[in-house]
DNA sequence: GTGGTCTAGACCACC
DNA sequence: GTGGTCTAGACCACG
């Protein structure tokens, strides 16, 4: 069963979209495998306190990227088949990697700072 | 005349928040200094490509915040007088620092594989 | 369930203020009373024939006033305890008394005059 | 020359609207007449303490409804032949007196009360 | 030309 | 179904 205990809600962006990003990146790190179950939508509505539908949503959308399979009755489970699994992270490190390199960019850090900036708050990160 | 040049729209996040964390990452890297003028709402609503009301909601969340000056009829102008500057540069690396630290953590890359991650957009984003 | 039967679109004058208004002499009525349900901005908005925004803005200012309480989900509902409709009705008599009253005056009419045509439209607008 | 020395500014109505109205109920007052003349629109504007083009707006919608008549060089004037002064004076008694009998009836006020409401202010517009 | 406001339609999260 | 927010286009007053 995938766990979502380091999942924490931001705000400012769609709830859903948080969902899939967590599972995405657990995808990439490889925490999260082939098989592995979700929690229902009721309990995992009710483990982050949000709407049943917001996480019927993100299932949804999951399932028509061809990432989890659902049978009524049964747990859904992700689907890492047929590359699945090495496209999303490709995508994810290619979308992220871009995105922090502008960011650090364009805050006028050189190479060094951003670097000591990773760093400083990395190990926080890892709590 | 502040340059909106490096500015590219993305998707998922309201826009008049990227105008906003735009002027504020040009003010901490120092690129945006104070008293200059920013463009008017329809010519970077124009630039844009989207609402000049959208643009309008920036600037008003800026002016609240005490980093601009509007006057009718004239153009606005940055203020950061009193340390806001500084003030802005500090809350936007912690902020970043802290999310890029968790997404690269969320990943799962190792702290040299986040840095090789940087390193390796690092130089599109100068461009 | 507040009805708005009696409500018609002027033109010339923001259409939330007329929404407001046309609540608040309710209220000053007596027709309103603590307690009573609105209907939700999508059926109002059907309602007058204007966009659900424009009935979003009466309903936040009316529950900045305190007048009105929401709660997602649910029905909006008016507040009037604590002395809120007797001020209501103040404010809406004095307001409405001095501008009627400047009208009539500018227009020449001598107070018997003025209170002939007050007579002479009061049935339509019982009806 | 006609006087704006009981022009007061409201405010939430257009101005150009205000002066439109002032106009008006001085011509069914009797107290503007066929021929009088309009101050300049540079006068004006510094008398009210508005915008010249504000002033040019309202001077043009009059234009357009045939009340005033511009000659370059020369002072506008009022234009009140063929029956406009009536039309005016009707279409404004019709208007107002239906909107205040409405108004008075939304806020439940009897025959009697709103009499006595007009009569309480009565002497504040007259002054 | 400038900034400010009103109305409009679509989307999100929630019950 | 409910309320809340984001984006969009038109209008107003002002310099």
């Amino acid at each position: 069963m995938i766990s979502f205990d380091a999942f924490v809600l931001a705000e400012g962006v769609p709830i859903y979209q948080q969902i899939l990003t967590f599972l995405k990146r657990g995808i990439a790190a490889g925490t999260i495998g082939d098989g592995d179950e979700l929690p229902s939508r009721r309990v995992l509505s009710a483990l982050l306190g949000v709407n049943p539908n917001t996480v019927q949503k993100a299932y949804r959308l999951l399932e028509e990227e061809g990432l989890i399979q659902s049978h009524t009755g049964a747990k859904s489970c992700i689907v890492l088949s047929g590359g699945r699994g090495e496209r999303v992270k490709r995508q994810l490190l290619e979308e992220d990697g871009r995105r922090i390199a502008a960011a650090l960019h364009q805050m006028g850090l050189t190479r060094e700072e951003a670097l000591a900036l990773i760093d400083r708050y990395w190990e926080e990160g890892t709590q």
